[in-house]
RNA sequence: CGGGAUGUGGCUCAGUCUGGUAGAGCACAGCGUUCGGGACGCUGGGGCCGGAGGUUCGAAUCCUCUCAUCCCGACCA
């Protein structure tokens, strides 16, 4: 037969944008939605990049000085009231537990009994409870700085959800420390955006543009919040991670105070700072094709599929040996952090099966028959390359440049989310053009990341916001100083900064 | 919380208007032929039609209530 379609994903990025995303998520196998509205299934193949990226980053962090502790999933209620603007950022999205038992209902069915004296919260992000530890922790100078991380899970409860982006409950690592001084405080408020960044780019091959948010996009409570925003393949940027600067605002709230080196009682300076499985979203967004999923190398849960080729059954065991060999070979290379990880498919279900691994993303697809095994060859096909581009290679040359190949998969990978950035970035000076680019934009176009002035007041920053659903997603650390007159009033601005639509 | 829609096998849906033995495609299992770009044939398993009540000799189909989900809006680090 031939083939129905021209691309394993319908629809195309291009015909419904959201539409092939769900699909690479289902495709891939990576997630489903599951019976709990706005909650999802990590499936092993999800679940195995996800322990990837929590690996190399918990070492990231730990070089850092970081340590991981863990701390309660209920939050007393009483603990978020403790920061004004927390409340009002979190309070509409909670999760609250009020009973802690069930009893028979009467009609063969449960009631919540057993009613709670003070409600508890699950977590939306733990400030206020890890505050609570570490006002008890602190007492002198000599007991900062406190540097923890957890690794958890939250719940948000969301009104519209999408796998991976914005799920009701997600698994994240969140940072907390205090610190003596504000200047200490700010330092690893940008080391671990530092830290961020350096992983995105190198792991997840994403080009993050580094900046800080402006007022009405601040974490509540935070004095700065510093972000990395990357731009998907719609045009829409996404943040992948934030550092926030929390001042004395949390210590107060909670109430982390220490005597200082001269014997005076002080509030520490506290910082937070977050990624979650958002960024699997990211780096589907960034990277993936009609075909499915695309995997950048080093995280990938495996680098190389083995197809095992036979026709007869006299064949199959000699192919299988050598397909096994294949993958002893290449287990033995070390690939950066890890050693090559090789799944062989032996299915025997013809085309299909080429097609799932496609689908799911993995860097390298080697064919092996006794074509290849008479030749001592292997048929190579790249993931970042079209899926029926494959190429002949000596088998010995295949093993020993595996690592290189893979490589090169990253780089390219990153060259290309670069380039499509560079080519759907502009600096705008004029506002009929601001507002043309951005008004035309639908579907898979939602216009560009657009460079442009803006005089710092949030009465501009919210017209632009309910005119175009565009908003200002960072003021970028890198961007010069330079003469300008605000995108909306005209009124003299002195640096560009970045507009997008956001996820 | 407003507006609109939909609940039938694992998935996508037909059947409902006009009541009469529960269907198709895909997926799954077995066998055979295939196999280096999404194979084909035959056979087979699987559903008290979201739930409760009502009308009727008879309800997936008509009526009432209820639950759930989806879309649009509002909301959203």
């Amino acid at each position: 037969m031939a083939k129905k379609n021209k691309t394993a994903i319908t629809p195309t990025r291009e015909q419904d944008y959201p539409g092939w995303y769900q699909e690479v998520v289902k495709a891939s196998d990576m997630a489903e939605n599951s019976p709990v509205r706005g909650c999802m299934v990590i499936k092993p193949w999800g679940y195995a990049l996800w322990e990837n990226i929590m690996h190399k980053m918990d070492g990231m962090f730990k070089e850092t000085g970081v340590k991981n502790a863990y701390f309660p999933l209920f939050i007393p209620l009483s603990y978020l009231e403790k920061e004004a603007e927390h409340v009002e950022g979190f309070a509409k999205e909670c999760a609250v537990v009020t009973h802690h038992k069930l009893e028979k209902d009467g009609e063969g069915g449960l009631k919540p009994a057993g009613k709670l004296s003070e409600p508890l919260i699950v977590r939306p992000t733990s400030e206020t409870i890890i505050g609570e530890s570490m006002a008890r922790w602190t007492a002198s100078y000599r007991d900062l700085p406190l540097v923890l991380n957890q690794w958890a899970n939250v719940v948000r409860w969301e009104m519209r959800t999408r796998m991976f982006l914005r799920t009701s409950e997600f698994l994240w690592q969140e940072g907390h420390t205090a610190h003596a001084t504000e200047q200490e405080a700010k330092e690893r408020t940008m080391l671990m955006l530092d830290v961020y960044t350096k992983f995105v780019e190198e792991y997840l091959a994403i080009p993050v543009i580094r900046g800080r948010k402006t007022a009405s996009e601040r974490f509540p409570g935070a004095d700065d919040t510093t972000c990395i925003e990357a731009m998907m393949q719609d045009k829409r940027a996404l943040q992948v991670g934030t550092s926030h600067f929390l001042g004395q605002n949390f210590a107060r709230g909670s109430d982390i105070k220490f005597q200082n080196e001269e014997g005076k009682e002080e509030y520490a300076w506290t910082t937070s700072w977050g990624t979650s499985t958002r960024m699997i979203g990211g780096m589907i967004m960034v990277h993936s094709d009609d075909d499915g999923l695309v995997l950048p190398p080093r995280v990938a849960p495996a680098h190389v599929v083995i197809f095992p080729i036979f026709k007869k059954g006299e064949d199959k065991r000699t192919v299988m040996e050598s397909a096994l060999g294949l993958k002893d070979a290449l287990g033995e290379k070390q690939f950066h952090d890890r050693k090559i990880q090789v799944e062989i498919d032996d299915r025997d279900i013809g085309g299909a099966r080429g097609w799932d691994w496609v689908k799911k993303g993995v860097p390298v697809r080697i064919e092996l028959g006794p074509r290849d095994i008479a030749q001592n060859s292997v048929f190579m096909a790249r993931r970042d390359e079209a899926s029926n581009k494959k190429q002949s290679m000596n088998r010995e040359e295949f093993i020993k440049k595996i690592t290189d190949i893979l490589d090169n998969i990253q780089d390219n990978l990153f060259n290309r989310a670069v380039n499509f950035r560079k080519e759907n970035t502009f600096e705008i000076d004029d506002q009929k053009e601001f507002y043309k680019l951005y008004e035309k934009s639908r579907g898979c176009n939602n216009g560009a990341f657009v460079m442009a002035h803006w005089c710092g007041s949030q009465k501009c920053e919210e017209k632009i916001k309910k005119d175009l659903s565009v908003t200002i997603r960072c003021i970028p650390f890198d961007s010069p100083t330079e003469e300008g007159h605000c995108i909306c009033c005209d009124n003299s601005s002195s640096r560009r900064v970045v507009f997008a639509k956001a996820y």
